[in-house]
DNA sequence: CAACTACTTTCCGCCTTGGTTAATTAACTG
DNA sequence: CAGTTAATTAACCAAGGCGGAAAGTAGTTG
């Protein structure tokens, strides 16, 4: 699958974009009515109660994110779901599955960091020294 | 299909909340950091050339997503990653994943769509007519 | 050709973001 | 107590996002 290639290193700038493309509810909306099949501007448009030039400028960000992708068609400029961008959410999410997995673990480090700190409080050096992650964590 | 509970409905403004908190590198980073264990800001603003106000916005950011939370320990506010925030969006796209999953299904739908490709030019507004050429790819 | 359809682009106003520095709060230290 | 450390808040500014209205573009139709 167009998943598989497990890239362990997002690009930012893409990230930016796609993160920002979904930050709205009219272009997740957009996003859940192209799941059901590639559509046209003004069929897109038509249940949100807004102005055309608006949903243009929309898909034109999701576009951009490589969210959608849009053809030609006479005057029509159908737009089809990209899934291979969602996809890239998903694992981006995915990698900090193991953190979610383990929360326990996590808590116990939590505290014993609380534990810490408090035994070094004044380490009178700047901001990186003496502080809680003191031996706690592996390289 | 089902990973762990499935939603079904997502909050629109927890998910504005979330991707925006998520649109920006710094923030990103700040979660990578956390994901290796808490931390006070003052160590989350080290490896950031940026003034600890900024690195404290985008603390506030995060937390107001969900994403992290935050406690009190003297003068320390640790920070700690709120991996169920993540768990959402990964959740969120997955959603979508049976489209990518079924991506050469929509190819051949696609392939089949291009005898009655005429159909698109006619539909103003009968969405479902003209929508049929899904996973187009345009080399 | 003119007229219509399907968009897109441009301009504008308003609000939010992301960053700065300076001031402030809060807690510990000596 | 004064002084220091940790972090936030305040005030400010440049830049960008989101919306509408109006104008512009491109293709189709009569």
């Amino acid at each position: 699958m167009a998943t598989s290639t497990l890239p362990t290193h997002y690009d930012d700038a893409t990230l930016d974009r796609t993160f920002a493309a979904l930050a709205n509810g009219t272009r997740r909306a957009l996003l859940a009515k192209l799941a059901e099949g590639a559509a046209n501007v003004n069929d897109l448009a038509e249940p949100f109660n807004m102005s055309l030039p608006a949903i243009s400028k929309h898909l034109k960000v999701l576009e951009s994110a490589g969210l959608v992708s849009r053809s030609k068609h006479a005057q029509y400029r159908p737009c089809a779901l990209e899934p291979e961008a969602l996809a890239l959410v998903a694992d981006w999410a995915e990698q900090y599955r193991h953190i979610w997995d383990s929360r326990f673990d996590q808590m116990d480090e939590y505290l014993d960091s609380l534990n810490d700190e408090s035994t070094l409080t004044k380490s009178s050096n700047t901001k990186q020294a003496g502080n809680k992650d003191g031996g706690k964590k592996k390289p």
